[in-house]
DNA sequence: GTAGGGTTAG
């Protein structure tokens, strides 16, 4: 009865999964099988016959044309991407621009960038400013520094002219790649056609000056930008700080912090600013310059949040201090910033990183029992460490007790699988069966890796008619 | 544009 039970729920499961996934694809293909067919009637200046589609145009549809386009038609792909991106009726998500550099991997042929731009003039398109900074914001998701810095140059060709957003953008990808001297050069550049460098170029140029380990140049930049007129604010005094504490001067920090006490208005230290002050006390292993800026935040009238709290947790169990996070975590839920339900599980988190794997147990059967919420990364973290050790049936009554009060958070997909695994190595049939019920409810299918292993299991029940099930189900 | 634990979907 059992075995019967446990190949059926896997097989449910598989099979409820695959008919949401058809069905999607139905609503879907009709409004990509338009688009996908103009495009390959069309394959030159695309952008003109694309506006005689009447389709509706989302994510999905967009995701389906991409992914036609697989493999070989990339230009178009892109060039279908970046027209739908123009179209007011919608706006791609962070989520479709990865998507598109990881289909057509853009980060490992670049080419495709230029080859686009290439073709609008050679096919004499009508290209504006949003077509080239969605072209740029491409180039940002591939980190093309080169290519960004190609695509601004190429701009007067067109008749356009950049403008600061874009301008920001190139510099970020020169930032970030520690090339401070041509990011030093484009902000220069900016003022020759009359722009000027907003707040956010001179935060990423700190940054970038922070990270290069050139401090003195990240300071010599914030005193001009004052100069210059551009307002300061919270924000490039944080990063300002957040080099001066990387380079290991915490006096100099807290002189800096205290001028920003000082300053007050746009530029008072927020819970950013005292966290990342915070952060580097701890990694110093100076824990009682780090406590005492809790108070001073809170003294100012900045709460900590759920960062600063397990900043401060990580610092104190990695000196073996745990009374000392428990009485921390006793006057933060005190000042009612910070639930208890994330202060406990940053503990639990802690604990297990630090190897006291019974303690974080403890700590989190406690929780469950006085009705106080894990979250999700300290669920995913203990069920793990404990699966690793071979506890496998208390992480099932673990689960199954979270399941039951209704407490669980989104915990990492690959737990479900290790955890069903072992339960059939160890023969827990009757648990086996109900984590199968819980991830049928739930649309949870089973992880490639772990499918072999799990069916060699339920091989040995010799059930030859549902193990065909199974088989075909799951692969 | 600043600190930062894991994953999820689109």
């Amino acid at each position: 009865m059992q075995r019967f039970s446990v190949s059926r729920f896997l097989w449910l499961s598989v099979h409820v999964k695959n008919f949401k996934v058809c069905n999607l694809h139905f609503t879907t293909n009709s409004s990509a099988e338009k688009y996908y067919g103009v495009l390959q009637k069309n394959p030159k200046n695309v952008e003109r016959t694309l506006v005689t589609v009447k389709a509706k145009l989302d994510s999905n549809c967009v995701n389906e044309v991409l992914r036609r386009c697989l493999p070989g038609q990339s230009q178009m792909a892109i060039r279908f991407f970046i027209w739908a991106g123009l179209q007011s009726s919608y706006r791609h998500s962070p989520f479709t621009y990865n998507k598109v550099c990881e289909l057509f991997k853009v980060k490992q042929n670049p080419r495709i960038v230029i080859d686009v731009v290439e073709a609008y003039r050679e096919e004499s398109c009508v290209v504006s400013v949003k077509t080239m900074k969605m072209i740029l914001n491409l180039c940002e998701k591939a980190k093309l520094a080169n290519e960004a810095l190609w695509v601004l140059r190429k701009m007067p060709e067109f008749n356009l002219r950049p403008d600061t957003i874009m301008y920001n953008i190139v510099i970020r990808l020169f930032c970030v790649r520690g090339d401070m001297v041509m990011a030093d050069k484009l902000m220069k550049e900016m003022g020759l056609i009359s722009l000027y460098p907003d707040i956010i170029t001179n935060v990423l140029m700190i940054k970038g000056y922070c990270n290069a380990g050139r401090l003195e140049d990240a300071c010599g930049l914030f005193k001009a930008m004052r100069r210059y007129g551009c307002v300061t604010n919270s924000v490039a005094y944080s990063a300002l700080l957040d080099g001066i504490c990387r380079s290991g001067s915490m006096e100099r920090a807290l002189e800096l912090l205290g001028e920003m006490e000082k300053e007050g208005g746009d530029c008072r230290p927020n819970v950013v600013t005292y966290t990342s002050v915070i952060q580097s006390f701890c990694e110093k292993g100076m824990m009682v310059e780090a406590l005492g800026l809790l108070d001073r935040m809170n003294a100012c009238g900045c709460a900590p949040n759920r960062v600063t709290v397990s900043t401060l947790i990580k610092g104190l169990c990695g000196e073996g201090n745990v009374n000392e996070a428990y009485k921390l975590i006793d006057k933060v839920i005190a000042g009612g910033s910070v639930s208890s339900g994330d202060c406990y599980s940053s503990l639990v988190v802690e604990l297990v990183r630090t190897n006291r794997l019974g303690d974080a147990e403890k700590l989190f059967s406690e929780m469950l029992v006085s009705g106080v919420k894990p979250d999700g990364l300290a669920c995913s973290i203990i069920f793990k460490e404990l699966i690793l050790w071979g506890k496998v049936l208390d992480v099932f009554r673990l689960y199954e007790e979270i399941e039951n009060i209704g407490f669980l958070s989104s915990i990492d997909s690959d737990i479900y699988s290790i955890l069903l695994l072992g339960l059939c190595q160890e023969s827990h049939s009757v648990e086996a069966v109900k984590l199968a019920r819980f991830m049928l409810e739930k649309g949870i299918r089973l992880q490639a890796p772990y499918v072999g292993k799990i069916v060699e299991h339920l091989k040995k029940f010799q059930d030859k008619e549902l193990l065909d099930i199974v088989d075909h189900g799951l692969c």
